[in-house]
DNA sequence: GAGGAGATCGTCT
DNA sequence: GACGATCTCCTCT
């Protein structure tokens, strides 16, 4: 962690709010995961917030399940869940225990271990290669850090023993959009989707301003 | 560059 | 048995 100076680590409190709060608060924030040969990390661009049982888009919206039983669970806590037949999205859990709650990472600007996460996309590194595909999408974000719902599901972000974090290393967002989520169609009207204004890591047709 | 369709499988009804 | 918080490839312009 040396390469990436001195950080200040999320703690469960941060978690532990409204996800819209979250979910903007996220964005600028380092999402670290550390491996034995490396210290993947990227810097987040993208979220979406997923309200609880009120919003019809979430999957908390039909109540408690095995599968989304993390977004009821104690906050900053990892829900990985696995869709379309190919591809793992990533979130971390909200609010306090038995209210669900979350913010889904769409996207992250890769700062550190670039090359381990473009070998992980199959992506080989040179002048003509897009890095925006290596992270660029919910899907495309959890295959560079090697995310799995066996692996990761239910994981902590917050302990100071797990390889998944979420640091703050100072960095000021210098605007942030909001608009309407990515891929759904019921609440599809809500505007909760926040990115950095301008990023070019950001997923999703381009925005105007 | 934009748009459309297929891939592919876990989860819930 | 249907559907989905996606990605990639292919075609058309």
């Amino acid at each position: 962690m040396d390469s990436l100076g001195r950080v200040d680590w999320l703690k469960e409190g941060f978690f532990d709010r409204d996800p819209r709060r979250v979910a903007r608060s996220l964005l600028g924030k380092l999402l670290i995961r550390t491996t034995p040969g490396a210290v993947l990390a990227g810097r987040i661009v993208e979220t979406e917030a997923y309200l609880g049982e009120s919003d019809e888009a979430a999957h908390s919206f039909i109540g408690k399940t095995p599968r989304n039983a993390v977004m009821f669970g104690p906050p900053g806590r990892a829900y990985v869940y696995f869709i379309y037949g190919n591809h793992y999205c990533l979130n971390v859990s909200c609010l306090g225990e038995g209210v669900a709650g979350a913010v889904l990472f769409r996207a992250i600007e890769p700062v550190g271990g670039i090359d381990r996460m473009a070998e992980a996309r199959g992506i080989i590194l040179n002048d003509k290669c897009d890095l925006r595909k290596i992270s660029s999408g919910p899907g495309r974000m959890a295959q560079a850090l090697g995310v799995t719902r066996e692996r990761d599901n239910e994981k902590s972000f917050v302990s100071p023993k797990s390889d998944l974090r979420i640091a703050d290393d100072g960095y000021r967002v210098p605007r942030i959009l909001t608009t309407t989520r990515i891929g759904i169609v019921k609440s599809a009207a809500m505007p909760l989707r926040y990115v950095i204004a301008g990023n070019k890591f950001v997923s999703g047709p381009k925005l105007t301003l």
